[in-house]
DNA sequence: CGTTCGATTGATGTCAGTCAACCCGAGTGG
DNA sequence: CCACTCGGGTTGACTGACATCAATCGAACG
């Protein structure tokens, strides 16, 4: 992913390359694929897609990260998922005919694959392979779902911030000589509202963990874990 | 499913009908299915499947309701799912490859069917629509624990206990002239346990719902919902 | 350099958790 | 037929942890 090539061609390779539900498909049949893709830029605090709109496209994470959330009848809004490069949605109305059941926002410059509904259904019947990889996929985010029901249902105040902070860590983290560096995703605010915590706990819980020297944090967007050990102690 | 024949030839047929994953297959294709079908019985209270192990069938639920649930490392009990007739699990170790991530335990006398692995396998190369009933299967579970979790992580704790009755009132409730009677598959604890309370605080908020005439509690395993408009309020 | 937005810190309040007693209905055995 | 037990449910008092409100800080950006 470092090192993108700008030509246009390559992008869309790229994007169909990167995708798991893509991968066992062989270079004609991607270029296939690629040849009706349509791409599109977000850039940081964009709605990609609006709840209860109705989509037309599947839509694939080429480059970026983008949260997806609810807003409850009280306004709080609840972050159900965080998508990056490989990861699509909007599957929900291709499947079911549902219209999306969240919002969709770019947290960064965000480039997104978009394939018509037709299309993809099209796809599916050329390519049995592609639903087998699609609901791979898609169990893959029911587990992730149930991880984080446990977690926000079962599991204390500190648990639930050193699961976030495991979780950004695999997903996102490199390691080097002085612990695990995290791009977090995430602002407190968002942090807490992907657990169901207030800003003000989650600043207070991670400073907890600086003083004890599990974690450290540079500036806003970024922590390093010290101490990863001490982290996954409280999660199963 | 009110007047099961108790031929064992009828039980199959009955059980692969009415299951929406089988609904696109014609009456031989059932017939196949059905050939590979093994039952099982088991009473309130046995488990099913535990967390952890390799399952090497996929389970259709015949008759009964179940809870799917996990234990944190603290021992308290995350409850994931009810399923019930029609619904299947163990579709992880069948589709990833992976362990059980939760155990299954009856909550009822409840009757299931068991379909290998490699002979389900075979079912989904031979009717490629199967994957796609499936496809949908998972969404729309997904979706459920969306609204999970977003029944945990941003509502208030009424919203989260009329959310639970409203969801056991659309799967398990009759009609009637006094309301929409409820026969509960969890009890006050299992309740705390689905939505992240404790069985205290859900006695207390049932007891208020009632005091208020929104329900009535007959015994302690069914419920009459006399006003649905004012539980529909808080939830969205 | 100033403005702005997010993060932090502190003081206070509130509501769900905890602990404990009691109730109630079902099942059991004398 | 009644006494006993047992498990789940309810109720009450208290506590503590997170939310809330408010002030301040600080980093990023123009």
């Amino acid at each position: 992913m470092n090192n993108i090539c700008n030509c246009d061609n390559c992008q869309h390779k790229l994007c169909a390359r990167n995708v798991p539900i893509f991968s066992s498909l062989d270079a004609e049949e991607i270029q296939n694929v690629v040849s009706l893709i349509v791409h599109k830029q977000y850039s940081k605090g964009e709605l990609i897609i609006f709840e209860g709109s109705n989509l037309e496209s599947l839509i694939i994470i080429n480059e970026g990260r983008v949260k997806a959330f609810r807003h409850t009848y009280e306004g709080k809004e609840q972050i159900l998922y965080i998508f990056s490069a490989g990861d699509f949605f909007g599957e929900k109305n291709l499947i079911i005919n549902q219209e999306a059941t969240y919002s969709v926002e770019a947290l960064e410059e965000t480039n997104i694959c978009m394939i018509r509904k037709d299309d993809f259904r099209r796809l599916l019947k050329e390519y049995p392979m592609l639903s087998f990889k699609i609901m791979e996929e898609l169990v893959i985010r029911l587990a992730h779902m149930e991880d984080l029901v446990e977690n926000m249902g079962a599991k204390n105040v500190e648990s639930r911030i050193n699961g976030v902070l495991l979780e950004f860590a695999k997903k996102y983290g490199r390691s080097n000589s002085k612990g695990i560096i995290v791009e977090l995703p995430l602002s407190r605010e968002g942090i807490a509202n992907y657990i169901g915590l207030t800003r003000e706990t989650v600043s207070r819980k991670m400073s907890l963990l600086q003083d004890e020297g599990i974690i450290e944090m540079v500036g806003n967007k970024k922590i390093i874990i010290i101490d990863i050990k001490s982290l996954e102690k409280s999660v199963e």
